[in-house]
Formats: C-alpha cells, structure tokens, sequence
DNA sequence: TTACTCTACTTGTCTAGACAAGCTTATGCA
DNA sequence: TGCATAAGCTTGTCTAGACAAGTAGAGTAA
C-alpha cells in the first residue's frame, strides 16, 4: 500500500511519507509527548480535533490513540477526554524464554543433567502453593543446566501431577521442563520473583561454585486457567487463580547469568 | 452499551453475556488457545469464518485479532493467515517505577541521603557509552535509598550534562533523580541488566552490609529520542539509538530487595 | 443557595463496504 | 516438462456514518 497523500496536512515529521495514516498519528502524538508538548496529565487532542487536523476517517485516529492507550502512553476516559500519561511507569516486556532454546540460539551448547525425578509427598511448607491437600503426592525435579558444559542453571521444580501426568515419563536431557509444560498446559499466568541471594549446600555442590558465591535466584508459580481434569469445557474465566501447574526456584551463579532487557515504550 | 445478542452464536463461555463483541471473540480464541485446540504453529479460523460465525462485522474481528496479535498470543501475515503463537515465549511486563513512589505507595516510608552531587570529567569507561569525548564533563551522584531507615539501594549515578543541564540544582532529598530525569527528557528507551554480584567496599559501607553480601545489581542505560540541544523540531525517528541521557548502577541488599512481577499474556 | 435538568462534548463500539497487497495454487502456454 | 500468468484466498487499512454512554457545565426552578 503506497499512502501519497496530496493535501499535505501537519507534516511533522520527514519520515512521515510511506507510513500508514494511523501510524503516522501516533508518531505525531509520540512526538508530542517526548518533546513535553503534553506534560503528564495534560489534556490532549480529542479525536474530532485530530479528524479535523489529519483529514482522516474517526476510526483511523480511533485506532492510533486505541494503541498509544494499550501501549501505557495515554490516558483516555469517556466524557473527559485524552490525558498524557504519567510517565513515571515505564514498563518493558521481560520475556520469559525456553532456556534451552535460549542458549542454542546464542550461539551455545545447551545440556541437563537429571539428578533427581521422582513422586513424592508434597512439603508441607508447599502443599497450599500448589493448591494440594498435605500428604498428596507431587513431581519433583532437580535439573542442573549446563551452557558449554558450564552449570549455569540449578532447577529446583514440583510440578502438580494433574496438570502433567505423564511429567516423569519425559527424558529431560531431551525437553526441558518448561517446554514440555508449555505444550502440555499453555502457560496463561505465572507470578515470579528475582532476588540474589546463596545457593544452598546442595545447589553450591552441584552448581561447582562456592557456597558465599552470590547468586541470582527466581521463583516461579505457574498457574493454568485450565482445570486439570474432565470438563474440558469448562469456561477459563471463572475463579481467579487457575489450577498451580508448577513452582520452580532457578539458581544461576552471579557470575555468569544475566538477565537483560530493554524498554520501549 | 448493553449488549443482548438475540441470535445465540456460539456460546462457549456463559460468562460472555454483556461483552463486547470484539472482546468475546478474543475470549472464544484465547480459550481454544488455553485447550489446546490450537496447538503452536496451527492455522487458526481466518477473519472471514469469524464473520460467519459469530455474525459480526469484519472490522470488529479484525480488532479482537489485532489485539492477540498485539498480545503476543497470535502470528499473522498477509496472504497466509493466522497462526497460534509458539508459546515457548510468553512475556510479561516489566515495570520500572520510580523508587520513591514504589515506596510510599506500599506504606513505606522513603529517604534519600546524597553522598555525592558533582561535575566530572568523564571516567574512560564511561565516555563511549555515554556518547561523550574523554575528558568531557558529567554530573554524577551517588544517593542512597533508605526503606523505613534501613538503606535498600545504592544508586551510582552518571548524567549527560547536555540532557540535564539543571541536574546538579536538584534537591535529591526530595526528588530521585529518576522523577527528575523523566521530567526532563521522557524517558523513551533503556537498557537494563540484572545480575546477582557484590557490592563495592564503599557501597557496602555505605549499605551497611557486609562485603560478601549477595547483592542484586541492576545496570540500566537510557537514552532518549529527543536531540539535545537546538534542532527540537528534528524528527526522532531517525538515527537509531538516540542520546544517551544516564547510566546508573543500582545495588540492592539481596536480603532486603526482590523483584516481583507477572506474566499474563 | 441548592438541586435538578438539559445540552454539548467526549470516548467506546459496531457496520457495510471498499481497495491494496501478499501468498498459494491452479491453469494454460511454450 | 518448465515457466509465466491468473484466480482466489488471506490480511492490512481506510471511510462515512451510526448509536451508546460517561462527564462537565450552563441554565433553570425551588
């Protein structure tokens, strides 16, 4: 789609030529922002002005603002108007990544080693975690992941056995845990926490580092909207929090994982 | 607006009475997504079988597509279809919030104490990634963070003086350099790493732990879109990478700091 | 003054149609 | 057989209009 607009409207910017009316609104609108034309909380253009302004359809400026508003850069509320958004949330996307797929991707060799995977009653400290009465029986796995031959990953994982019967069947040096709980339950929800903190003796031992060395440890708890057996058709939406599929404590020495993001508001 | 649709369509959820129409085509796919209906990589029903099916006009089921695109959940290309999503990347929204406010909103109270508010001349290290000359001139703070007294985070911080040229005037016990620097310059991209380490001799005295302490070191990076000086019309697009605005080293007690956050695609 | 109503403006959403442009496949020609 | 073309699908986008519903302010009546 070639867009040659004739009647040569606010022509902001040179890079505006090629691009998408709606595109080329928010970019007037971006700008706007970055150079505090509209500090946080001003009132800016309601969609008639922009009509006006642009010569575009209501729908087209709709949809520009409908994205900035997505994106966290404004505010819009029926009857009031459009509003800069405080700016003082930036958020950025953190992806959670396969961590096999990870590494081959950079470049590295990826291999697990299994140290334990096995049934077994679940602790009581995690029974109500994992939303299971105390005594029942969950999956336990202890996977150190190597990069290069390197331990880089110690995975400390119980999984909830009715989300993943066949959990214990599968070759972890094959698939790793979080790939095969994606496929066998797509992953809808998961609460995580990083801290840096010590690996335990038996962490430190198998992760070949000293048991001072700082590490960077995250937890994670998975929770599926899906409920894990029979009525399959059973709406997701109803009651918040969804069946916990799996609790994992990861523990990466300092000193050769990092996490690393970007924001992009 | 009261949606009460009389020619029932496919009702998979009860819960999709009084819901928009785009949205409840977003939630029947979100939920064939969730079981598996759709395995990774599936060609999933094109905008015209949605327009069939749930009696709608194309336009609104371009929406709820558009925004699963948006949402990660879906892959689509013009000519071929659309595709559910390989979920073995599932992404979350990481926010950065200003300190301060972070604090107080959680009941907290917050203090700053300044250790250092001086021009330098650019460290050699520094120079390349701040955009700088050696031997040119930067503002530099060291400020330490206390929760309820207790110190939580040593911010070791580098500004570009052409971005900030009032940075020096500000009173950091009142505001954090973060809210100032967001004011100035909206914040537009930055770069961050996470990583578990040790704090310096100084940082741990100033932090009042001791040397070995794990601590969680977020490095982060961020550069604006905006020129600094003149040229304000200059359109941003161009030039990738843009003015580096700051480089700041934040060190966390690992003890006393967690990063939480929550997936939810 | 206080309380109510009415109006004008705002965003939220849906519709029916249109054209552009990318991909796949079938078709017909050399 | 091999290749170019065309048909038929797909998504990407814009339009002009419509109604719904929330907000704020002006004007009016008690």
């Amino acid at each position: 789609m070639v867009y040659t607009k004739t009647g040569s409207q606010p022509a902001t910017s040179a890079a505006n030529a090629a691009l998408a009316p709606y595109a080329r609104v928010k970019l007037h609108l971006k700008e706007g922002l970055a150079s505090g034309r509209w500090p946080a909380g001003a009132l800016m253009p309601s969609e008639a002005a922009l009509v006006a302004q642009f010569g575009l359809s209501r729908m087209t400026v709709n949809r520009a603002l409908r994205e900035l508003q997505s994106e966290g850069l404004i505010n819009r509320t029926q009857g009031r108007g459009t509003f800069a958004a405080p700016l003082n949330r930036v958020s950025s996307r953190l992806t959670i990544r396969d961590l096999h797929e990870e590494l081959e991707s950079g470049g590295y060799r990826h291999h697990a080693v299994v140290h334990l995977a096995q049934a077994e009653p679940v602790p009581p400290a995690l029974a109500e975690r994992l939303a299971l009465a105390p005594g029942q029986t969950v999956f336990h796995t202890l996977i150190v992941h190597h990069r290069d031959g390197l331990p880089l990953q110690c995975e400390d994982r119980y999984v909830n056995p009715a989300c993943a019967p066949d959990y214990l069947s599968v070759d972890f040096t094959q698939t790793t845990p979080t790939a095969y709980l994606l496929q066998v339950a797509p992953l809808w929800e998961a609460q995580y926490s990083i801290e840096a903190g010590l690996a335990s003796a038996l962490e430190a031992q198998l992760l070949g580092i000293e048991p001072d060395a700082p590490c960077l440890v995250v937890v994670r708890r998975t929770v599926s909207g899906r409920r894990p057996a029979g009525r399959t058709t059973r709406p997701a939406a109803s009651g918040r929090g969804g069946t916990p599929i799996t609790l994992a404590r990861l523990v990466h020495p300092g000193n050769r994982y990092t996490l690393e993001g970007q924001f992009q508001p």
